[in-house]
DNA sequence: CAAAGTTGTTTAATCGATTAAACGGTATAG
DNA sequence: CTATACCGTTTAATCGATTAAACAACTTTG
């Protein structure tokens, strides 16, 4: 690669300082800098075609003007959406976003963490891992600013950025009985993240509220490193063969609607006649489904904006842990008609 | 955020200068360094939790073990996927990938270019949007190592790798000619990047292989910045009402067939029996559509890793340009069962 | 035993910027 | 007419690494 343009050589063609140099290119000290020779500067730095190293820039200021961004996967239309935003978000503030992508692995995690830490970025967003508790604990010790994102871990008393899930999942199982189901189930994933964990807390106030008995059967849990398609289309055969046929089925991801939605229809299962379907997170790949899925739209443009702000203001600045859950939308489609009471 | 530990810091705590301590730990010159005082350095390194500032060393060095990766559409599951791959290439060879959309736009796009320059990426991967001949031969003035990925331009003798698009689209209009269609159309964008002109032309020359008149009317181009889900239906209208019934569409992208399908299908039109579908790109959409499409699977992987390969090969030392045309696999689904010919 | 070679470590320059402090020169004040 | 203020610019230290060259202190060698 060519050698590039650097104060040195502005300097040297206008026969200054490099001071002098940067003051101008920088605006600082304008009042005592004289014009003449600041036009001059000026030029020549266009001349030159001139790009300050950012490198050398953030060696001295001890700052990158980097953030990272790490998501649980990439592969998932919600965190590449959502990537995409905190992208565009930062670039306004002249900030570049490192990505990655943990996996849903606490080591991948940490590794990335400090991979990220090396090359000096000035924050974190972090779609957390289940058991990353002690990732984040490391990133609080070291006063490294930070927002989570999506999920957040209760216990620990910092930034995060979530969707209110207790509330969207009980909006949503409620929809679904007052459209005349009586049986809603869920199929969400066994973890402890809390975003999934209030999902189906909510799932089960709402049966409660309605003086519906939460039947175990019902709510299946699928392991995150297993098979999902596998595990998933299991899940509901063990749905569909129960004594007591089931009416409706919230799903607490788009991975989960999409291999659900995948196999109800191979076995010829009608959508919504003989099942109700709702699912977390957008899916437009189900516009090409006879019945396009009824589902809970994230705020993904509050979300990225938000954590992003959060995460900037930060870094300028300590502040006290900002605390937010933002509301979905329930967009209705064909997945969900009402069933006709008899 | 808390001061970092430096190679100062362990050189007063062991007591010797900062050279040994960095010729230690980076294993340079180890058979004069004495095996006592190399122990009691990497010890102390460990115990401080030592991380080398990696701004510091590029600022030294000259390299930031960074590269720039332009894509024109990270919206696109295509451009998203070959990221993946790309950033994972990366990371093997200890390489931290930046990202950029340019959005198809030309401006955008030398924008991108020059913000990655400024944070002294040691090279770029870009799949050149139109009318950036410019830019590439901007980095070519200036030494910078780059692969062009998806796209190439005929007149500039650079680094590339793509599909051979010719042969791929040839191929698919040739299998929809042998499952009895004769009137094939194809919808692509009206555009001047040769990847997708190779798609036409392709599909022109198979029609001329088989003896069938080339007919302008079913050879619809969209406008890459008009709304594409409206300009695809007016594209479709058209098709349907020629005079002469069409029989079958190759989408000569994913993007163009999601838009296309949902229209087709609203409109009652029955696949493949009323119309055959080829779509290039995988289409994991179409699983939840009744007739999933038959698409031109492109060797993601080995696009990626090849223009990795050949990226950091030229980050090492300049060679000579290498480009390489990759085969598609013709994924055979529902929407191009054979039509009886009666 | 002096010259030459080894060994283990330090010195100091360097990468490309930033920025407090210093420095001459001129203008203003007392 | 000296003292002080102000102006425009330069000097030099610094960020945290790397690395060629220098340097003592020994060990060999002829």
């Amino acid at each position: 690669m060519k050698k590039k343009v650097s104060l040195k050589d502005i300097a040297a063609k206008v026969g200054v300082s490099t001071a002098l140099v940067s003051y101008v290119l920088n605006n600082k000290k304008t009042d005592r800098i004289g014009k003449e020779i600041a036009g001059r500067i000026k030029i020549a730095a266009e001349e030159l075609n001139y790009r300050a190293n950012q490198i050398a820039k953030s060696l001295k200021t001890n700052k990158t003007f980097t953030i990272g961004l790490i998501v649980a996967d990439i592969s998932n239309p919600f965190f590449s959406a959502l990537a995409r935003i905190i992208e565009e978000e930062a670039a306004k503030k002249n900030y570049t976003v490192i990505f990655g992508s943990s996996e849903e692995q606490s080591e991948k995690s940490f590794k990335l963490i400090n991979a990220l830490l090396d090359r000096q970025v000035d924050g974190f967003i972090i779609a957390p891992a289940e058991n990353t508790e002690s990732n984040v604990n490391y990133l609080i010790q070291h006063d490294v600013p930070f927002v989570l994102i999506d999920r957040y871990f209760p216990l620990i008393d910092t930034n995060w950025v979530t969707l209110d899930n207790y509330k969207t999942a009980l909006t949503a199982v409620e929809y679904l009985l007052a459209g005349g189901n009586k049986r809603p189930c869920i199929i969400t994933y066994n973890t402890t993240l809390n975003n999934l964990r209030e999902r189906k807390t909510g799932y089960e106030n709402a049966l409660q509220k309605n003086n519906i008995q939460f039947e175990k059967d019902r709510c299946k849990e699928i392991l995150f490193d297993s098979n999902i398609k596998s595990s998933v289309e299991k899940a509901i055969d063990e749905l569909l063969s129960l004594p007591v046929p089931i009416d409706s089925i919230l799903f607490a991801s788009n991975i989960l609607a999409f291999h659900g939605l995948k196999y109800i229809h191979s076995k010829g299962i009608k959508i919504p006649g003989d099942l109700s379907i709702i699912t977390f997170d957008e899916m437009e790949a189900s516009d090409l489904f006879y019945a396009p899925l009824t589902y809970l739209e994230q705020p993904l443009l509050e979300l990225g904006r938000l954590s992003t702000k959060i995460l900037l203001e930060n870094i300028d600045k300590k502040k006290d842990p900002v605390q937010i859950k933002l509301d979905a939308t329930l967009v209705i489609r064909k997945s969900t008609l009402p069933v006709i009471v008899q």
